[in-house]
DNA sequence: TTCGTATACTTTGAATTCATATTATTTCAA
DNA sequence: TTGAAATAATATGAATTCAAAGTATACGAA
């Protein structure tokens, strides 16, 4: 389903190459959302769990940066977390303004059940490309996100053009 | 910024993968956010927008179709463009359970001032890669997106070999 | 014709998410 | 030492988003 804009040849190519990975991307999201939500968890749930698993505990500002969101929504994340029992805040002693996020024992137990079962669901479906596309996929992702952030700046530019 | 679960190699390489695709499209959103913002759309609203500009009038369910959003929000997003008179509703004669959304003279002129100005940003985000690199992306990012869809049973056999 | 099922949309309730404002604390310069 | 600016977290308000329940309409089989 190519795009039906009356651009040039350069738009074209960047519209298309830009709604075929958004929707891998949101199909894929979808893919895992459900299963998860079997669980309890969000994907944004889970993404605070597997950080502080796999990372080690952090305040709220290290998560924000690590998960690409807001701060706002790490405190509403973590409070929801917290109400369960599966995450504790401390208050930090050397810095008082932040506020150390760790996992609960409880908490430990319930990710360390549950990510496998989420790493084997994203190996799956990422098999329907071979390894080396797989790299492939992976360094041009990379490479256009590092291009992105680096363009804050953008808009400007873009709309001088426009 | 690799993965530290402790996982087998395939494993392993797919999480990569997945990282490193999510952050992209996430980033390349984020960059597009702000400007939108700043012409009072958000993101999903685009979206309703610029299908009703490329494709015509449509219903609500083939409008979720496409933009991959359940059918209660795309009531929600069309109640806030309609509100904004950018869209009116029409109950079809044919099967009166439809609703037909459809650009207002205003909502035509309104798109049609703010789209190019996306398609520019886009097309300067993805010039960090080349053509050549962006329908690679194209294509794998496509192949992966059917197998996912095609992967709803998945969760089921993920969790047996689990 | 009529009843059960399927479909299109809306509503509801909960969580996410952001931007912005506020509060508490730290840091740094005068 | 004191006060201004910066930083971390929280609070607030609005929009998005989903799942699930509810309503109106269409369609097909008995």
């Amino acid at each position: 389903m190519p795009t039906r804009y009356k651009g040039s040849p350069e738009e074209i190519r960047a519209l298309n190459c830009y709604i075929k990975l958004t929707r891998a991307s949101e199909t894929l999201a979808a893919a895992l959302r459900a299963p998860l939500a079997r669980e309890g968890l969000t994907t944004g749930q889970l993404g605070v769990l597997e950080a502080l698993l796999h990372l080690g505990p952090m305040n709220e500002r290290e998560l924000g940066r690590k998960l690409l969101r807001s701060g706002g929504n790490i405190t509403v994340v973590v409070d929801n977390l917290e109400r369960r029992g599966l995450v504790g805040r401390e208050r930090s002693r050397e810095d008082r303004r932040c506020v150390t996020v760790a996992l609960t024992p409880e908490g430990l137990r319930f990710i360390r059940g549950v990510f496998p079962g989420h790493a084997a669901r994203i190996t799956a479906v990422l098999s329907a490309l071979s390894p080396e596309e797989q790299r492939e996929l992976g360094r041009l992702c990379r490479k256009l996100g590092r291009g992105a952030e680096a363009e804050d700046v953008l808009p400007h530019r873009a709309m001088a053009s426009g």
